[in-house]
DNA sequence: AACAGGGGCAACCGCTTGCCG
DNA sequence: TCGGCAAGCGGTTGCCCCTGT
């Protein structure tokens, strides 16, 4: 069956040959494409519009970028990918040169393997069932899986579910808060899922303003901000399980890091994300961060902007989302950042959402919750 | 050398979205 | 508001090539 957009013509299928090629080039070069179903007949091509803009877009476009992905592009992948999950058009706008077709392909053929060989699956970017049961059992990961991400955290953790998103445009753009960490607690390493230390921009990082805290027990720190009472600020240590507060009933502090054991919930608002890392039987998986020594090569910009109901250096929350009901939060201001090199951010999504830390009473869920501007 | 199997990649299919009359 | 059309997008298919036997 044909297109719909050519069932009406006789058209050639399959392989492009190089005269189509340059055929095409030859006339989207000269015209352009205003209207990619007259394409093919001005162009003299057999071929549907459709199939002429597929060919174009994913292979004659003079700013692709062919060849093998690097180590850079992979993260990005594995990166936005925990995010956004399969759209693949959204993924490769943060790779310049590469195509949604040549991501997802990568995607399948590559990264899908990597990811399952680690114990974690491809579509959640958690654990494994198998792989997070013996984890929680204390049975250790994988003897196999040598991926240092998937040790046991030091203060008492779980499996890791690493991510980490390296936007210097948004950590730049965000005002974001940081808490430097004691000097007698190293932070602990953060991997990325194919087992590489992850970094960020550290020129973007040092541009960061440092958290006003003097966190003492090398914890994170979360504050939240009631943004209908300025003034009104509560923080939660989550490592350490203590909490202060002005105004607010902090028992997701409370919960996170003491009724869930080495629960934490961290977020970096450098990258507007959070990163979560719970040990429990409910929620698999820790996240580990760490900043990190600067990288030789950056990754391209990740353009990631809040988007209407977000406010730079802030997240949205819910009332029911941190407090566990108790008090109003509609906005917060979240920072967990260690190290002097900048902030690593890790998050999981469905774990959060678990947790119930995105669920309001409406319908959006954590991915309508990070609303991103690809 | 021949064959089978698997992987990678280009292209296709069909659904969704957005625009316009 | 509705319908038609074009473009966008993600999933799937199928071909080609490489590798192992």
């Amino acid at each position: 069956m044909g297109h719909h957009c050519c069932s009406k013509q006789k058209v050639k299928r399959g392989l492009w040959s190089p005269e189509e090629d340059e055929k095409l080039v030859k006339y989207i070069t000269a015209h352009g494409h205003s209207c990619w179903s007259a394409v093919p007949k001005h162009a003299g091509l057999q071929r549907c519009g459709k199939s002429c803009r597929l060919r174009w877009i994913n292979y004659l476009r003079p700013d692709l970028k062919r060849g093998t992905f690097s180590e850079q592009e992979e993260r990005t992948i594995i990166d936005v990918h925990r995010i956004l999950g399969n759209r693949w058009a959204q993924i490769a706008k943060h790779l310049p040169g590469r195509t949604d077709n040549e991501v997802k392909n990568f995607w399948n053929s590559c990264i899908k393997k990597k990811l399952i060989a680690q114990g974690l699956d491809p579509k959640t970017h958690n654990l494994l069932r198998a792989a997070s049961r013996s984890l929680l059992h204390g049975n250790g990961p994988n003897p196999s899986n040598t991926n240092p991400a998937h040790q046991f955290h030091p203060n008492g953790g779980g499996a890791t579910t690493p991510f980490t998103i390296s936007s210097p445009t948004k950590s730049a753009a965000y005002d974001s808060v940081m808490a430097p960490p004691p000097p007698e607690m190293a932070p602990p390493p953060m991997y990325d899922v194919v087992g590489n230390l992850m970094g960020h921009d550290q020129a973007a990082a040092a541009a960061i303003p440092r958290y006003p805290y003097a966190d003492s027990g090398g914890g994170v720190l979360m504050s939240f901000r009631d943004q209908n009472a300025a003034g009104l600020q509560a923080s939660v240590d989550f490592m350490n399980g203590s909490s202060s507060s002005s105004s607010m009933d902090h028992a997701a502090g409370n919960a996170f890091s003491q009724g869930m054991g080495a629960a934490a919930a961290f977020m970096d608002v450098t990258a507007g994300m959070w990163a979560t890392a719970v040990d429990s039987g409910m929620c698999a998986g820790i996240e580990v961060a760490q900043a990190q020594q600067q990288q030789q090569q950056q990754p391209p910009p990740l353009q990631l902007q809040p988007q209407a109901g977000m406010v730079q250096g802030e997240v949205v929350g819910r009332p029911a989302v941190m407090n566990g009901g108790g008090a109003a939060a509609d906005m917060m201001d979240v920072s967990s950042v260690y190290g002097p090199g900048g902030g690593a951010t890790a998050f999981d999504l469905e774990l959060m959402e678990s947790c119930g830390l995105f669920c309001g009473g409406g319908a959006a869920n954590a991915m309508e919750q990070l609303q991103w501007d690809c």
